[in-house]
DNA sequence: CATATAGACTACTAAGTCTATAGACAAAAA
DNA sequence: TTTTTGTCTATAGACTTAGTAGTCTATATG
């Protein structure tokens, strides 16, 4: 299970993917539309403007975006850098590869072997997306009537 | 990542397959082998025991082992019981789910797409190798000479 | 320049989890 | 009845989680 803060970081990239060109968001804006207690999501959003994946303005006018284009960030990217490395355990990880101490012999580790296929699985797909591909996955599924329905009640 | 916890049970659970028709095994055999401490072992083996994974023997010639076949149980279900549910997000958990209480539409939610992906991939995975399976993977793997080298030396 | 607007930064906290350790207790076998 | 072995409860320090509060600083605009 990935953190909260997690999960809301991903919401407000993703929801400033979306709005990619309109010119800086504020928190404020971002923390109600995305219903994230507003004190909770300026640390993140300075966390992640820290780890260089937005930027901000300061002053009337002012708010945070996207550092980079929504096709050249990735989720696994962004999950590395708030959760930690994607791997189950340490001695499979490619960001942060640790041994294990208590392990005798890895290539012979039952544990390892599995993880590493978890892990690779994993890689695989938050690696092969990006913010601009969860962006369009939400349009299409919006545009398919998917969730109208909120609006429509 | 697991915790140091779940790696403890599943190194256990899967030396517990290893020696399946052996008869208990000692815990302070289990910790020495596993390099585990052995008190928190102690632990571990307990909540295994009370969710059914493994039975127990009391006094000399006791010990624990297997309640069921390797064959019989997956990865994917020792990680639910001891770490919880495999999903990265509550509500793509099969087990465990739950709804985001700050989430609009579910139907829309571009995390949920692409955490369900992951989650399911993870499953495919977990839920698909056995106790017996990794058993079977470490002798093959030490069968050629992989992690042989440690007793070589 | 003054001021309203917005982010930046520091500090704090309550609750929970992680990784153990200690010690008394209970069952079973010899 | 003594030894062996698992059972159970309690404790504890370090760390993480999910926030909240308050002050500081930069900037656009009149």
């Amino acid at each position: 299970m990935i953190s909260k803060k997690t999960k809301y970081g991903l919401k407000a990239l993703i929801y400033l993917a979306h709005e990619y060109d309109k010119g800086p968001i504020l928190i404020a804006d971002l923390a109600r539309e995305e219903r994230i207690p507003k004190k909770f999501l300026e640390l993140i959003l300075l966390s992640l403007k820290n780890s260089g994946l937005l930027l901000s303005k300061k002053g009337k006018g002012g708010g945070y975006y996207l550092g980079k284009s929504p096709r050249m960030v990735t989720m696994g990217q962004i999950i590395r850098i708030m959760e930690g490395p994607l791997a189950p355990v340490p001695c499979v990880s490619e960001s942060a590869y640790e041994r294990c101490e208590e392990c005798e012999s890895e290539d012979s580790c039952g544990i390892r072997m599995v993880m590493k296929d978890v892990r690779d699985s994993m890689a695989k797909i938050l690696d092969g997306t990006t913010l601009a591909d969860v962006v369009e996955k939400i349009d299409k599924a919006r545009k398919q009537g998917k969730g109208i329905l909120d609006y429509v009640i």
